[in-house]
DNA sequence: AACCAAAATGAGCACGTGAACATTTGACAA
DNA sequence: TTGTCAAATGTTCACGTGCTCATTTTGGTT
């Protein structure tokens, strides 16, 4: 019976005032049980309860954010959600959501179109969202010009600032600046630096964290070797270090900084292959810390971004009564294993 | 100005009533404006769409839906993002999502507490959602009892079947018989299993999957081993392995099923150390084709689920019309590479 | 100019709720 | 009993939209 109730209201949910009906009360009185509102005789509660149940009662979540004006959710826009760092950005974001209570509506952007920020933008916008994140993994191509919807405030996860919009990354800049010097420190001041690909932003900033760390150090960078973020590019790129290594020189590389941890696998692996060990001959360092769990033994010293972390401040960015606009870079910790021997003096 | 208009009414954007005041036409002559409903004169249309411009208009979405009485958005509730496959899984439904212009709105339930599927029914059912999945990767403690909340479509993820929810999920079970049978037809008859933790469900349908399919070939099954998912769990039991094969005698086992393909990781690099070839001295398979890219010279034969396939029947499982409960397991592919021999004759 | 069909526009209603305010009920003291 | 006060309950309003139906305007034909 109440199966069929619910079916032939088109779909929809009895209402307060149904519910109020079957009970014998006034309307108000279901609204003050299904809120929880103290003034209200237990007989009375108790009835009213019998009714929703009877008749299946969903309070409408349109017509309460009609009155009271907040969603509780935010919107979450992402352009791919396999790539590593989104998954425990996404963690942060959802932990902090939790926290207050508020869900999180995402929408996922095309694979193959161009992601243009005004569009995420506009399809979020129309979604019952409070605030909403945009997660910027390649360039936008309307990065600069774009102007957030009134009315819903716009946290952009990126390294560059933005004008009219609270930016959020972890920073890719300090990362390769700290390892680079944490190299230096050990007395590595011939180092080699395997890229990711050309086209990520992440890539960029890591290179130039190194490069420019360099410089300020007075070192030479020798040649970039750009790899593609896969184990074998990193593999590849091994394979060339150990040939230099091997053919000796004053340039010797003593180590190798690689822009994430699946490259520096791979380039340990290949040293290992050519008969070099790890850190005895060379010293390897990746980024991101992603192997825990995957790999047996695993010795690598790397870098931890604090991706929780970003995705919480991006939560209460979003949410935040605050309009300020900040550009907020996130720094990461040092995990120090053990492929990385100290050569000084 | 406008931002100040924007921000004195309480958070709001303007209402249409406030945009058509300016454009001075009726407030239906924004809807269709907004609604993009053919009959409106191009000048008609600009004044308004100049009007909205100015106010930062933004139409209700609590409005529509009150007036629709659709959401165009299903719930997700997730116990763990992190899981491997929950990842996939969430992009295969997003992907559905953005097929049906849907929004998918996402609940976490909270780490320490026992994950009962009434909590997270009833958080989500107060969200605008038209319909919801339900993730259960640990057994769920009211699962049997489960009645989901009236008026919206439940789908829960899991390999039990459940009386009142349509279920979904990769057959963990088949994954095992096919591999185990894979073995069998490449004359292993003397296997190891490497199961995963006792508390997982998909380990618990894996194991039944090796065992069974065993028992129907009339081969025994030697004491299954039990590691934790992790690579170094796998690399523990890699090593015994490693002794039972070096000790020899009939009972040497010639291959090993690992649940997952960290655990597989472990077990061959524990025997690789201990001296023995893979797959010239025992074969190996894993599960989950998880180390793509990850490691360098992936040569793991291993099985492949449809996750992003799991996802796309949820999602249409939670929109659709027909209210049948079925119990669906997607079926694997098998992943060749060259961590298996064969050994007949 | 007069007329008519079609297109454009406007008016009013209903959706389901929470808050403010008004009314009724009940308990208790005088 | 009567009066008083607090608690319980009811009434009314507004939120912003899409739909139906009525009205006005437009453009073309006689």
């Amino acid at each position: 019976m109440e199966g069929m109730d619910q079916q032939t209201r088109n779909g929809r949910s009895a209402s307060a005032a149904e519910v109020a009906a079957l009970a014998g009360v006034s309307r108000q009185t279901v609204s003050r049980v299904v809120n929880g509102m103290p003034n209200v005789t237990e007989k009375t509660r108790k009835r009213v309860l019998a009714a929703m149940e009877e008749l299946g009662f969903r309070p409408s979540f349109a017509g309460a954010a009609l009155r009271g004006g907040s969603y509780r959710s935010i919107g979450l826009c992402m352009y791919n959600i396999t790539r590593v760092g989104n998954l425990a950005t996404l963690e942060g974001i959802m932990q902090a959501a939790r926290e207050h209570d508020f869900a999180v509506t995402m929408i996922e952007m095309g694979g193959d179109k161009p992601y243009a920020l005004a569009d995420a933008s506009r399809r979020m916008v129309e979604r019952p969202v409070d605030g909403m994140i945009l997660n910027m993994n390649r360039m936008a191509p309307d990065f600069e010009e774009f102007v957030p919807q009134p009315g819903v405030r716009t946290v952009i996860l990126s390294m560059y600032a933005h004008p009219r919009c609270t930016t959020i990354d972890s920073d890719q800049y300090g990362s390769c600046e700290l390892l680079t010097n944490y190299l230096l420190e050990h007395g590595h001041s011939n180092m080699r630096f395997v890229a990711g690909p050309e086209n990520s932003i992440s890539s960029r900033f890591r290179e130039a964290g190194w490069r420019d760390t360099l410089g300020r150090a007075h070192v030479d960078a020798a040649p970039m070797l750009r790899g593609d973020w896969s184990a074998d590019s990193g593999y590849a790129m091994g394979e060339r270090i150990a040939a230099e290594v091997l053919a000796g020189g004053s340039q010797t590389p003593t180590a190798v900084l690689a822009a994430n941890d699946q490259m520096a696998l791979g380039v340990i692996a290949a040293l290992e292959n050519a008969g070099l060990s790890v850190p005895d001959d060379v010293s390897v360092v990746g980024i991101d810390d992603a192997l825990e769990g995957l790999v047996p033994h695993n010795r690598l010293t790397t870098l931890r971004f604090d991706l929780r972390g970003v995705g919480k401040l991006a939560f209460e960015a979003a949410i935040g009564e605050s309009s300020s606009i900040e550009a907020i870079h996130v720094p990461s910790t040092l995990v120090e294993r053990s492929t990385v021997r100290d050569i000084r003096g």
